[in-house]
DNA sequence: ACATTAAGTGATT
DNA sequence: AATCACTTAATGT
């Protein structure tokens, strides 16, 4: 049952009624691992309530190089969707399933409504905006200030909190396209920090032994 | 056995 | 840190 689902983090912060709201207008979505939710240039008709996994959100340039953003995970939602889906605009990053992951989506049209209805709502878009935003901060950190070695260690341990899993099932080149840098260069490094006894690499596989 | 894909490496910019 | 060119290793058919 959803409200099961709900109770897990969502029941804490939000009034009964709003509860019995998201119940009667979200549609609950059990997507699976890679699966695209939202791309570049979509509009937006739902925002997501994180009830399980992890999306990977990205962005791209125009000549296709992608780079990883942030993860949203349980008890996240999209804020940016949020405003923006308010203004209808079209979609700045893409967003695909990390892993397995549960979803509730509800209608933009309703979170308006919310806004004015439930202080417990209006808290929560207001505390995910923020943490969003200190979400973007940090990655413009890694981007401007880290060099790609701390990057890429950075990338694998954070990774393993997501995954909760120390040993990914993961290729370089895969690694090479989050990161926009080439195979070879994360080869050179992940050899790098294998000697560093911080990891061991498999075929298809990474175990990261510090994290 | 052969083809395909992933990963390792030296040399160059 | 990126690119090239090539090798080696693992895996699929």
């Amino acid at each position: 049952m959803l409200k099961d689902l709900l109770n897990e983090y969502y029941n804490i912060i939000f009034e009964p009624e709003l509860i019995e709201e998201i119940i009667a207008v979200g549609a609950y979505k059990k997507v699976k691992e890679d699966e695209l939710l939202l791309d570049i240039g979509d509009s937006f008709e739902y925002i997501p309530l994180m009830l399980s996994g992890a999306i990977k959100i990205s962005r791209e340039n125009d000549k296709g190089e992608e780079i990883v953003l942030y993860f949203l995970e349980h008890g996240d939602t999209c804020t940016i969707t949020f405003v923006s889906g308010l203004q209808s605009n079209k979609s700045k990053i893409r967003g695909v399933a990390e892993r397995e992951s549960e979803i509730i989506f509800i209608p933009i049209a309703k979170l308006e409504e919310w806004m004015i209805k439930y202080h417990s709502w209006r808290e929560y878009v207001i505390d995910s905006y923020n943490t969003r935003l200190n979400e973007m901060i940090e990655a413009i950190d890694t981007l401007a200030f880290m060099k790609m070695d701390e990057r890429i260690f950075k990338y694998l341990s954070d990774k393993v909190k997501i995954m909760r899993d120390p040993v990914l099932h993961t290729t370089h080149q895969d690694i090479a396209i989050d990161l926009n840098t080439s195979r070879v260069v994360v080869s050179r490094l992940l050899k790098q920090l294998e000697n560093e006894q911080k990891i061991k690499l498999y075929r298809n596989k990474i175990e990261v032994l510090e994290y």
